[in-house]
DNA sequence: TATGTAAACGGTAATCATTATCATTTCATT
DNA sequence: AATGAAATGATAATGATTACCGTTTACATA
C-alpha cells in the first residue's frame, strides 16, 4: 500500500505538515490511488478507488482533501470541459515530467505529452517574464491543452 | 442598434444561415450585446443586457445561442474557474487580434494580452503539427491561460 | 501513556449553473 | 393562407460541488 511514488511519499507527508495540514489515512490513501493513476481522475473515481482499501471514506473528504493537495501543489486539478474537474499528481510529487495536454472533444481521450515541451516551456517563461512587468501580475501558473479529435472518433465519421 | 462589428452583422448573418440556423431577433441581440461588451461576459450577463433591449427574452434561448455560436466559430466560450462559463466574440467575427487570457485568482480579472503573441501562434502552430502527427489527432482548437495574482490584489496583502 | 483541543471526518442538505422537456409561436416556403 | 420545421420561454430536472453539523481523530503537551 504505501508505496514509493516520485519523491517519495515522506516528502508529501512533510510538505503537508509543513502547511499546518495533518495527515490521515484517507489521505494517504488518497494520494496512494493517485500515484497508481495512469489516467487523469475525477473526484469520484478517486472515490471509487479509495472506498475499495479504506471504505469508509465519504466523498466529502474526497473533495475536500483534493482541494488542500491542488492548494500546496501536490496535485494539478483540470477542467477538460466534461463537466467535472480531473486530478493527477503534481510534477513534484509523481516524479512525472512537465507535460501539457491534448483532448478529444468526441470521447474525451487525453494524451498527455511532452513533444516540444522544452520549446514550449521556454517561451512561457518568457512569456511570463514579459506579462509580470507590463501588467504587474505575480504569476504562478499557466494552463495549455489542444483541442481536437482522435483517430477512432473520425473514423467513427 | 444593429450596428457593424468586425467583418460585420451582415457576415454573421450569412454564417448563421450557412449552418442551417435561422437569424431572429434575439440571436441578433445577443450578437449585438456581445460586440458591445469590454469584458468576458457570463450567459446571465448577456440576459441581462439583452433583456434591456428585447425583454422577452428567456435565459435557455442564450445559453441556446451560444452554445450553437460557439460550435459554428462566432464566439469563444472560456472556463476561468469561477464556476460559470464566459463568452466573447471569436476574432473572426469581432474583428479583434487573436489574443490569449492572463487571469487573476484573486479577483477575477481578466486580461486579453497579444504580447509575444506572434512567437506564441508560431510555436502554436508547428505544436499542432507535431502533435497532429504524431498522436493522429485532428486539432482544432487550443487554450492559454496565465494565472496569477493582479496589482491591487497582492497590495490588498 | 493519558488528556485536551483543534483538525478532520462522514452523512446529509443545499447550492447553482446548465440542460431537458414540452407546449406554443415564429419562420420560410409553397 | 397552409404546411412543417425551427425557435422560443417557462418550468422542472440534473448533477457536480459546497455548506453545515454533530462526532471522531490526530497529535502536542503534560
Ligand atoms: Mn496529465
Ligand atoms: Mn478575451
Ligand atoms: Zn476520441
Ligand atoms: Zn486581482
Amino acid at each position: 500500500m504505501k508505496q514509493e511514488y516520485g519523491k517519495g511519499y515522506q516528502w508529501c507527508h512533510r510538505k503537508i505538515k509543513g502547511h499546518g495540514y495533518r495527515m490521515t489515512l484517507g489521505r494517504e490513501a488518497i494520494l496512494d490511488v493517485l500515484s497508481q493513476a495512469d489516467e487523469h481522475l475525477s473526484a469520484e473515481d478517486i472515490y471509487m478507488r479509495v472506498h475499495k482499501i479504506y471504505p469508509n471514506i465519504g466523498l466529502t473528504s474526497i473533495y475536500r482533501t483534493l482541494d488542500i493537495l491542488d492548494t500546496i501543489g501536490l496535485v494539478n486539478k483540470f477542467d477538460f470541459g466534461h463537466g467535472r474537474a480531473r486530478y493527477e499528481l503534481a510534477e513534484s510529487s509523481s516524479g512525472k515530467n512537465h507535460h501539457h495536454h491534448l483532448v478529444c472533444t468526441g470521447c474525451g481521450h487525453i494524451v498527455d505529452y511532452t513533444d516540444f515541451i522544452d520549446e514550449e516551456v521556454a517561451l512561457l517563461k518568457k512569456t511570463e517574464e514579459g506579462l509580470s512587468r507590463k501588467y504587474k501580475f505575480t504569476i504562478t501558473n499557466h494552463l495549455i491543452q489542444f483541442y481536437g479529435v482522435c483517430e477512432s472518433c473520425s473514423e467513427r465519421k
